[in-house]
RNA sequence: GGCGACAUGGCCGAGUGGCUAGGCAGAGGUCUGCAAAACCUCGUACGGCGGUUCGAAUCCGCCUGUCGCCUCCA
């Protein structure tokens, strides 16, 4: 297999990807604030990353994939100005920022689970490693990257000559720039908070050398980062506004305190859209996840499947911006029941060869199936191409479901079919064969489908039609479809 | 103002210096007890103007337009 190539935003290149240590991968992704509801931005973001993790595990690397959850409310901006988030949330829905906190992380979770993203190996909240940031901070202020201002920790971003090489930025930029807060104690305009220190009001703080405090926006990750994967990390990803300050602050604090290059390869990936229109919280014109999965939206005339905004999400690449429309949910729903179909007709009759008595079933020309495989791994390796990928399945999956209904079986349809189940279920996460539902899983339910579409056929050879259309119209009744076609019945779930 | 992206057929959306991406919608056809599907065939697009090249949607320049970052944000 060829190498897996993925574009770093450090290099702006595509780079071959190379494991720190040999067979291992260690993956860092920004998590949410937990002030507010998932939307549908959070989603491409973190399905972005969970094929990059999924792939990896394909692929046979031991993953460890940590992503943090941001439980503790940054200002608006550097100076003293602005309000932390989770303590404004809090005041709105009267309840304590750990109750905020908890709540929101709980709904991100059930969100992303909806979506078949798979939950981090590690998901460290912000609050739980104060710590760990402390004693960063501490090694940072020791080594004269980082001063003390009246109770406010800065970190000097002239004491690190290559401060800007994420997000391509010089010093000089950054003071010309007219919305950088000069008013502060801050030695430079550009210098950006480690800790702050807290007024009275202030409800989330913490002891620290530097009085009653609480810590700056960006040392949550470097701090956490550092503890799980170590001081230099492979890949280290998060949506694209976040190159700028977030990720140059991280490179700073981590290579500043730790003279150890923080991460070989940055992905970031790019925004959802709304007419054109960048769809944030700050915005307005986010639409939640749940918005989407029960209709409740203005912008929306329907509830849309957890899977249909996968797919859709997968349809077009991380890097692109993807603009959302319902008519472009539509038709991403549309090839999604038709992609599952074909690949429910290839487990089926793959799944129906296993015990064919006759033996005599599978005898038809083998599928080119090293085609396909190395055709899906060329889209992935090239810097996780799912859109190709989704392209490529439709372009050579397609004909073979004309040749499955027309009663021929190639004879490697169960390797076909394992292969499938591998790619689109555990890399993709868009199929799972033989869904019956909950608790069905061992049940064998594709089996007794099986007899009753068996008995079914009888009675139509038998021109039976009134117990034919009873069997087709009481399964009907249970969201069980029968399609007839010349090869024989199927049936799907709708 | 600084930095950086992007502009593809009705819509969404990949992509490479020369060979059909794909999906959705649309048109025609096949099959069929009925129904519902399904299957087959069909589009020759790449913002504008120059340039490089045997050849560019793909490389370079300019222009226009849209967007992102420079403030919390996936």
């Amino acid at each position: 297999m060829q190498e897996l190539q993925l574009f770093n935003t450090l290099s702006r290149k595509k780079e071959t990807f190379e494991p720190l240590k040999e067979g291992f991968v260690g993956i860092y992704a920004c998590g949410p604030t937990v002030y507010g509801d998932p939307h549908l931005g959070h989603a491409k973001s973190y399905v972005s990353f969970d094929i990059v993790v999924r792939y990896f595990r394909y692929l046979g690397y031991r993953v460890r994939y940590v992503q943090n959850i941001t439980d503790v409310g940054h200002l608006t901006d550097d100076a003293d100005e602005g309000e932390d988030k989770m303590a404004k949330q809090s005041r709105i829905e009267r309840l304590e920022p750990m109750e905020i906190a908890e709540k929101y992380t709980y709904r991100y979770f059930r969100d992303m689970d909806r979506l078949n993203v798979l939950r981090p190996d590690i998901s460290p909240r912000a609050t739980g490693h104060i710590p760990e940031q402390i004693s960063m901070i501490k090694k940072l202020v020791e080594k004269g990257h980082a001063y003390e201002a009246d109770g406010n920790v800065y970190f000097d971003v002239t004491s690190l000559p290559d401060y800007g090489k994420l997000s391509g930025r010089t010093l000089d930029e950054a003071e010309a720039g007219a919305r950088v807060d000069v008013s502060s104690d801050k030695r430079n305009p550009a210098d950006f908070a480690l800790w702050k220190k807290a007024d009275e009001s202030h409800i989330m703080r913490w002891d620290s050398p530097w009085g009653d405090g609480f810590p700056g926006w960006h040392i949550e990750c470097s701090a956490m980062a550092t503890k799980y994967l170590g001081e230099t990390i492979d890949i280290h990803g998060g949506g694209l506004e976040n190159q700028f300050p977030h990720h140059e602050c991280e490179i700073a604090q981590c290579e500043g305190a730790h003279d150890a290059p923080f991460v070989r390869y940055w992905m970031h990936n790019n925004m959802i859209t709304l007419n054109g229109q960048k769809m944030g919280k700050s915005l307005g014109n986010a639409i939640t996840l749940e918005q989407f999965f029960t209709g409740s939206h203005d912008l929306l005339s329907r509830s849309w499947a957890p899977g249909v905004i996968r797919f859709f999400l997968l349809q077009s690449h991380y890097r692109s911006t993807t603009d959302f429309s319902e008519k472009a949910l539509e038709s991403a729903e549309t090839g999604y029941i038709n992609l599952v179909s074909i690949l429910d007709v290839i487990h089926q009759t793959a799944d129906a060869g296993k015990d064919d008595e006759s033996g005599s079933n599978p005898a038809g020309k083998p599928f080119d199936l090293q085609k396909l495989r190395d055709g899906l791994h060329a889209c992935m390796n090239d810097d996780f191409n799912t859109a190709r990928a989704i392209g490529l399945l439709f372009e050579q999956l397609r004909p073979l479901k004309a040749v499955l209904q027309s009663g021929n079986t190639p004879a490697n349809i169960s390797e076909l079919s394992e292969f499938l189940v591998h790619f689109c279920g555990d890399v993709l996460g868009i199929w799972q064969p033989g869904t019956a539902g909950d608790g069905a899983d061992d049940l064998p339910f594709d089996e007794v489908m099986q007899i009753l579409l068996d008995l079914r056929q009888t009675a139509r050879k038998n021109k039976d039609w009134g117990t034919a259309d009873r069997i087709r119209d009481r399964l009907a009744e249970l969201g069980i479809i029968i399609e007839d076609g010349p090869g024989g019945s199927t049936y799907k779930l709708s």
